[in-house]
Formats: structure tokens, C-alpha cells, sequence
DNA sequence: CAACAATCTGACCGATTGGTCAGGGTCACG
DNA sequence: CGTGACCCTGACCAATCGGTCAGATTGTTG
């Protein structure tokens, strides 16, 4: 009775295929996680609804409930990719390149998420802010498996003389809350230089230059 | 009608007197807003019930609400207060002071704010984080106000050549950035450095070192 | 154009939410 | 020790929540 044989082309098996089959399939739930996204990053999960959701995605509910199969399913469909393209440009980090060159980089990039990303930065925010009860897992595994590695590189360009001596992780740690501090207190940022500059252009020349004072050896 | 003359000694009026009155009132009030503090700030306004707050203080539902008219006004109750206890650190900076010993010890309070007063940094965070519906103003007056008063007194030190050229909106931005993270992404960074390695030690290091580097002309 | 699968909807459900209320217990003070 | 203000509670309410379902509508394919 639980199990279904002649599943031939059933109906309702929607949820268990993470690839969309058809065109509707493929329209329709890009437009739900993009709602989702917009809704989660600015109310946090319990605080959006599927109600808002729906509207925002231009669907009813119960549509939506179509092709996800709870609430839950569809933060989880959101975050599941998102730890990996965050951490996208940590990885690409090349242990051969040149020390500052590629720290440099790594935290332009960073800067550079925030400011076309900054809904992923926020929903990646509240849900760390909050404890992170439905990544956890990913966080003391994955993260701190890639993080450790990057560290051990650091040290070794330090060792070399090629930068100065500064602690690895809360180097990686300060890339993270200078850059991502511009996504996530956006409201706040602007609010403090007014309606008419952009946060973007003097973050980017400040963290040039603090960066290359504090990498310098 | 909607005025009451003859409140002599009328009941139900606490919800409109800021001070409690009795023993009990001071006691109640202050488990409730410490208990709304610890729900609030893990599980942001709308993620927090009435009834997990009520808990947390060992107080009925009921009850709480004798003392606050409302979830809205425990909160607000609770944000009240805190933008000038988290602004208080940058009040203290003293135009007359030596530049480089103002900042970094603005950054030392602001660093240990978020070792002791974790909660009340990711209550601030959420807020803003979700785009700062209940505080707002706040943020573009009197924040700004404070800020630009001391970027001023920044901007000077700067052209007295006692400082190294920096913007000052983005060095305070960076100061923020860097200490609340310890508090708001505690979990992250903990996960990342592993149980037996407490973050602050590593973080005041690495901060004084980033700053006498940054700040030094 | 039939016929079946895929998509969509209004109506509905039980659980949880913030909040109310009438009444009972408790405290302080004359 | 009584009396009135203060404190507290169980029971309850309307609104909203995530989610279900039967059936109508639309798309696709032979």
C-alpha cells in the first residue's frame, strides 16, 4: 500500500524530484524560491508566511504547496545550495597564487556578494544569527573542514615571510564581517551616510587599504 | 470619557507608568524583560511567542500581560533603552584625548559589549537585519548624528597627522563590523574554531594588532 | 479531438498565536 | 483583622498559521 509500482506517470511525485521535468515545473519554482528568498531574508523563517510567499511569487498557496511540499522544503531548497556558493570564493583561493594577491581577491569578491547578493547574505545571517538550527550541521563539518585548510595555506605564506604574522582564522573571520556587515546592516549603513552616497564605493577603497596595511609585512 | 480624573487609586494603570510602583511590579517586570531578551534576541519579534517568553520567566501568559500591554511593547520596552547603552562606548570618545588610544579603546569596550552583552547585540541585530521596522528613526537621527559628530572629531586627527588617512564613517563601520560579529555569528565562528578555543582571546589580539596597523601613520 | 496527466483553486481543517475577562487569592496598611 | 488595592489564573476568543482535499481547469500527446 505505501509503495507504488505502477508509478508509470503518476501524478504528486513533484516533490521527490529535485530537477523540474516540465517548463511549468521550471518557471514556477524558480519563481517560488525567489519569493521565498526575498520573504525569508527579511522576516527570517518564522517570521514569513506562506501566505507572503505566495503573494510575492504571484501564485496561491496552495500552489505553491504544489510543488514544495511545506514550508520547511522550500527554506531548506533555498539554503541547501547556498553554504557552497558562499563559500565558492574561499575555495578558489589557490594555495600556489601569490599570499596578498589572492587574500586581496578573495575579500574583493566577498565585498562584491554583498553588494549583488545581499538577500542570500541576510537569509545566511538570520539563519547563523539564530542559531543556525537548520545548518548546523553543515557549519562544524563542511565550513570548518574548508576553513582549517585555507588556515594551514595562510600560515604557510607567513612562515615564508610573505605576509605578516596575523592569526589565519580571524583574518578569514574578518573578511567575513567586514564585507558581509555592508549586506546585512544595509538599512543601518545608509542611514548613517544619508540617501546620497553609495556604501559600496567607500567600502570598497577602505577595505583595499586596510587589508593591504594589515597584510604587509 | 477617554480621560479618568478620579484615578486615585484606580488599578490597570500599569501599563502607563514606565517605573514600577511595588516590589513585586520591579521584580516581575524585570524577569519578563530579561526572559523577552533571551527569546527575542535567539528567535527574532515574530519567531517569539508570548508563551515562550512567559516560560522563561516562570510567569503565566496571562500574567505577563498584566505588566505589558502587549508583545509589542515588551519589545519595545526592551529597544528602548538599547541603542544608547550600545551607543555609549562611542559617546565616551573624547575629542581631547590621544587619537590612537580613543579608537582603540572605543574598539576594546565595543569587543567586550559583545563578550558580555551577546543578547542584546543579536537583539540589535535582528532589528536591524530585517530592515529596522521599530527603531528606525532612530537610526537616521540620532545615530547619524552621533556618528557624523565623531567622524568629525576623526577628520581632524587625521589632518593633525595624528592618525593615517582613513575614511572615518567606514573605520567606525569596520570597528562595528568586527566586534559585533563575535557576538551575532557566534555560533559560526565557534564551529569553525572548534570547543576548546575561546573566540575573544584570539579576536582581542588580532583587533589590536588590525588597528595599530590600520590607525598608525 | 479525445484522453490522460499536469496544474491550479476555493473551501476547509486543526493547531497556534496574541490577547481578554471574570473571578479568586494575596498583600499591605489602618 | 478587615478592607481595598494589587496580583494572578483558567477558560476562552478571534485571527492567523501551515497544510489538505475534492474537483475544476489547462496543457500535452497520440
Amino acid at each position: 500500500m505505501t509503495d507504488d509500482p505502477k508509478s508509470g506517470g503518476a501524478t504528486d511525485l513533484t516533490h521527490e524530484n529535485d530537477k523540474p521535468r516540465t517548463r511549468i515545473q521550471k518557471v514556477n519554482r524558480k519563481k517560488i524560491l525567489d519569493a521565498a528568498l526575498e520573504v525569508f531574508s527579511a522576516q527570517g523563517f518564522r517570521g514569513a508566511t506562506l501566505d507572503q510567499i505566495a503573494a510575492e511569487a504571484g501564485l496561491s498557496k496552495p500552489n505553491v504547496l504544489y510543488y514544495f511540499p511545506s514550508k520547511e522544503a522550500i527554506h531548506a531548497a533555498l539554503l541547501a545550495g547556498l553554504l557552497d556558493i558562499w563559500l565558492a570564493p574561499l575555495r578558489a583561493m589557490d594555495p600556489q597564487g601569490e599570499p596578498r594577491d589572492e587574500i586581496m581577491s578573495y575579500m574583493r569578491r566577498k565585498l562584491e556578494m554583498s553588494r549583488e547578493m545581499p538577500r542570500e547574505s541576510r537569509l545566511f545571517a538570520n539563519e547563523v544569527l539564530q542559531g543556525a538550527p537548520r545548518i548546523g550541521d553543515g557549519l562544524s563539518t563542511d565550513l570548518k573542514a574548508l576553513v582549517d585548510d585555507k588556515a594551514a595555506v595562510i600560515r604557510d605564506w607567513i612562515a615564508q615571510g610573505k605576509l605578516a604574522p596575523v592569526d589565519p582564522h580571524h583574518l578569514i573571520f574578518s573578511i567575513w564581517a567586514l564585507t558581509q556587515h555592508y549586506a546585512d546592516f544595509d538599512v543601518q549603513v545608509r542611514a548613517v551616510l544619508g540617501p546620497d552616497t553609495d556604501p559600496f564605493d567607500g567600502a570598497g577603497k577602505f577595505l583595499d587599504m586596510l587589508f593591504t596595511r594589515l597584510l604587509t609585512p
